[in-house]
DNA sequence: TCTGGCACTCGAACACGCAGAGTGCCAACG
DNA sequence: CGTTGGCACTCTGCGTGTTCGAGTGCCAGA
């Protein structure tokens, strides 16, 4: 275990770098904190985090700049996630609240993060697999096609056109709608395909494939979005990474546009609270030199979707983790109202 | 007026450069190309170009690249538009046809113009200013809570929350939707304010208020819908831009950012064919560095929205244009069958 | 009007030297 | 034993000077 000091050391190295973006020093070091120590002793100490991984040497005789095994030590123990002033929750709170839609919620939240951060934002729109169905509508274009409309309790619509193998009345569709919604209205998602399995029965043997199809498709519309999306903002904010350019911020381009693997990401947050992966801690390599930070969102204690934001493994954790958690706590306030 | 052969020296070196990325000297010129004359006779001839402004050197004594004006010179009169090989168009139609709803149709179609170009490709989503409404839906969630869903003949679906001043009923609610629909179904959406107008007059006092709330919901859904959505991809590509990287780099992905940026950038396309906008061309200062070709697609011969793609000023024009034209044409096709 | 030749210019690449920052180690001190 | 000051060493970054080559402009001649 590390002596209290040496974990003030860990601590101050990271805060500087962070600040300057430059390989901190000894000598520097005692100047900008008070840690009533001398240089050659701060060094003695450096050496012995450096032994232990948590620092290393961009060359020999430059400063010592953090691991991600040093901001993994800096994050769990040596950091507090910072509040928000006051003023910027009121900022928040008033953006947010301008929003008319859920597109428009999704896109403020995505903007209002990227600014507050200076990082890339990630929205993950409220997942349909939690949700439960407010109303399932069916609308007749033609003699053979019927549109099927699915509206969720998160506001949210879906539309599928589906094509009959037979013509279907009006009559017909009347029934099948009010029965179709007094079963699974209220219901959630993945609660609905036993809920709806036995319904062609009690129909018309001319209208029984109708309805098969409808069910299907609608069953079809759940699955498929599993496959959820996402909205991404603040994407110029990676020309601030600074020197090592071209390959530094590719990587990441690409994988902001592979969505699922994005959402991957996102999905590893922890139910319960934050989760911070740092580096290497990623899974997809392209995203080895970044840190993501992720937090699940929702109304009335349940996690309805996850957001984050990603930049570089260099970054202010304890702002940009309060600024996380003050944004998905005002989104899920703003869902519970809507 | 420049003569043949100066022309074709200027496409000459928009080729090379385009290729090389490099300024272009004499020397280079009259062995890659058979211009059938000496170095000597090309520099005289660049001289001229230089004085006409269609190409310049970056220092004295390297080579000459092409201007704006000389990229515009070779677009008008000596480019043409080069068409895509049979397999490449088998390609795209197989891509998009795989395709299940709108929101894929547009997600594939961005993916697809960013790889074929190889830049960062742009699509808008169908217009519903020129659509035309295929059916308004009514529902209601609470006494005084109504959800207004429309629905275009694009497939898009649209749905806004009303908030009714006096509870209404099941009957009143199946007559407005009946009346509304016979009214609007079919026409287009600039047409349809004068159509409503005076539906309020004709029901029941108590429920003239809230039949006004859902109208004027109705309207403002299709004047904010002018504020159009869009679809970005590619922004890797960016990357690929070579030296002076974040100070190219940054401003366009600024740019795409600014969807009011975009919107504007697009609806400057030519109504019947596609435009391109070199450098400075551009209104907008960061994109100055860059051409824009951009052209809209539809389904019957009516344009319902335009795509296109970002690039340097340095791109492969006749190739470029090729693939946007061959995939606007196909997207049009895919949504003409749906 | 085109061509070959020639002097000139300028940027890229490389070597050199210097200053500054930072380190590791050691001996001395409390 | 932990801490401290001192010292020699090692790098990087930067500015300078030099060379090399590509490319130009101009001119005289075909």
């Amino acid at each position: 275990m590390l002596s209290e000091r040496r974990l003030e050391v860990l601590r101050a190295i990271v805060q500087d770098y962070v600040g300057t973006e430059e390989p901190v020093g000894s000598k520097a070091l005692t100047e900008r904190h008070r840690l009533g120590v001398s240089p050659a002793t701060v060094r003695n100490d450096m050496a012995v985090l450096e032994e232990e991984g948590y620092i290393a040497q961009p060359h020999t005789s430059a400063g010592r700049i953090p691991t991600d095994k040093g901001y993994r030590l800096f994050v769990d123990k040596l950091a507090g996630v910072k509040p928000l002033s006051t003023p910027e929750r009121r900022a928040i709170q008033n953006f947010l609240d301008g929003a008319v839609d859920l597109d428009d919620v999704v896109g403020r939240t995505v903007r209002l993060l990227a600014q507050l951060t200076r990082q890339v934002a990630v929205v993950q729109y409220p997942s349909l697999t939690r949700s439960t169905v407010r109303h399932v509508e069916l609308l007749s274009l033609a003699p053979a096609r019927l549109m099927l409309v699915l509206i969720t309790d998160t506001g949210r619509v879906e539309q599928r056109l589906v094509d009959c193998p037979s013509p279907f009345g009006e009559a017909s569709l009347a029934d099948l709608r009010a029965r179709l919604n007094s079963r699974v209205v209220g219901r959630r998602f993945t609660d609905v395909p036993p809920l709806v399995q036995d319904l062609p029965e009690s129909f018309e043997a001319d209208d029984r494939g109708t309805v098969s199809t409808v069910l299907s498709t609608l069953l079809e519309t759940l699955v498929e979005e599993a496959e959820e999306r996402l909205m991404i903002g603040g994407t110029a904010n990676l020309t601030r990474f600074g020197h090592d350019f071209p390959l530094t911020i590719r990587p990441v381009l690409e994988a902001l546009e592979e969505q699922v693997v994005l959402l991957k990401l996102l999905g590893e947050a922890n139910e319960s609270g934050m989760a911070v992966r740092i580096g290497h801690e990623n899974a997809y390599e392209g995203l080895n030199s970044t840190s993501v930070v992720s937090v699940g969102y929702g109304s009335g204690g349940e996690t309805v979707a996850k957001l984050g934001v990603v930049g570089p493994t260099r970054m202010d954790y304890p702002g940009t983790m309060g600024a996380v958690r003050a944004v998905a706590r005002y989104v899920g306030q703003i869902l519970a109202e809507s």
